[in-house]
DNA sequence: TCTTTATGTCAACACTTGTTCACATTTGTC
DNA sequence: GACAAATGTGAACAAGTGTTGACATAAAGA
């Protein structure tokens, strides 16, 4: 079903150290999945091709396809952990940590494309596997943002459904224009501040119904 | 790339009327697109396979494969124009204009599963064509429900950019919790109304958010 | 050093894929 | 009923697919 099919072999077949083919397999994935295909549209073959090896040296590193879309989710996700932690790390006070959010956020996205374009085609893409995979990492954010939302002083008294929707609303919104950032960051560099600026925006406007929230139920 | 196929030849390959063929190969794209496929994972004789047609048959109705991923966002949107529609046609004062954006999308969600999984699969997925063709519908549709939120007294003096803002905020919650929801709405029915919950307080949150809004810049 | 383990190669299998072409049949219109 | 357009068929093509098994070689550990 796919039309444009460019066959480049990145390197040549010579043994490399311990663990590298592997990682050089995931690599391989990210870039292809960045261009106009999904995990489901992949072939085996393609894949081994642009790494350099013959198709069957794949199972040396992955024995069921599954494996590899669970790596695949894990090394996308790797970056967003470090977010998360170092925003727990350093906890910044009130606004400030809405603020810290975006933009770390915005930040990462756009240092890691390939993987955030992965999370973004995959999250509610073709195989099941990986998209659970996606969407328990997802709730794993949540919770933590959660928390440190519940630190505020602005959600004293909130309870912990009502800080977990208000998680999910941040996150979806910031992964919502980081889809966006990525489609559209490369063309054209104004529009990608532009997106920015709404993100911005729109986290302030939820942060100013907090204010004013109670609960009703 | 995919494991588990299952062939199942839908109906039998007796003359259809007039445009019923066509039809009956965007449904049942719907069909394998709901089964853990993704657009360009998608085989073109599968697909006629269980549509009861012979491959060859299908360059009749769509010369390129192009422009049958086109046909299909145009297919899977219709249920979301006409919920704008009815929108723009019984205009509901005030905060009642929220609710029931949320009411009839969540519900328009339910009725067209199948549509809207695609939507949601293929919004950041493989293929570049059939996702510029979304977001520019969803682009229409954060237009229209932008100039309806300029209506309301809550949002005197807002500037148009202001407006489009929080058109977006909202039609992005409402996709998120979409996705989630048919996700997860066949295989638990109370979840599906916890998600229908957690949705109406995110847009209360927003609403919230709007009353004490002032731009600042 | 020798042995074990990890990694890669090659050949082969049985299918599936998209697309072409010439041909057949149905349907709608005059 | 005749003619043209729409729709479906079948054979054939070159190429791509996932996975197997037996074999080779490099790296790591003893």
């Amino acid at each position: 079903m796919s039309l444009t099919s460019s066959s480049k072999p990145r390197r040549k077949s010579s043994r490399r150290k311990r663990g590298a083919t592997r990682e050089a397999l995931i690599e391989a994935a990210f870039e292809l999945l960045g261009d106009n295909k999904s995990f489901d549209g992949m072939s085996l073959r393609e894949l081994t091709r642009s790494v350099g090896i013959v198709p069957t040296a794949f199972y040396r590193h992955f024995p069921r396809m599954e494996d590899f879309g669970l790596a695949l989710v894990d090394e996308a996700f790797t970056a967003f952990r470090q977010v998360i932690a170092e925003l727990k790390a350093d906890p910044a006070p009130g606004t400030q940590l809405i603020r810290g959010l975006t933009k770390s956020m915005t930040k990462a996205v756009q240092a890691q494309q390939l993987q955030f374009r992965f999370i973004a085609s995959e999250r509610y893409g073709g195989d099941a596997g990986v998209r659970n995979a996606i969407r328990q990492e997802l709730r794993l954010i949540e919770t933590e943002v959660a928390l440190e939302l519940g630190r505020m002083p602005a959600t004293a008294g909130w309870t912990s459904d009502d800080l977990r929707m208000l998680a999910t609303l941040f996150i979806n919104t910031l992964v919502a224009i980081g889809e966006e950032l990525i489609d559209q960051a490369g063309e054209d560099p104004k529009r990608a501040k532009l997106l920015v600026d709404m993100a911005e925006k729109q986290m302030r406007l939820i942060a100013l119904g907090v204010k004013s929230w109670e609960s009703k139920t």
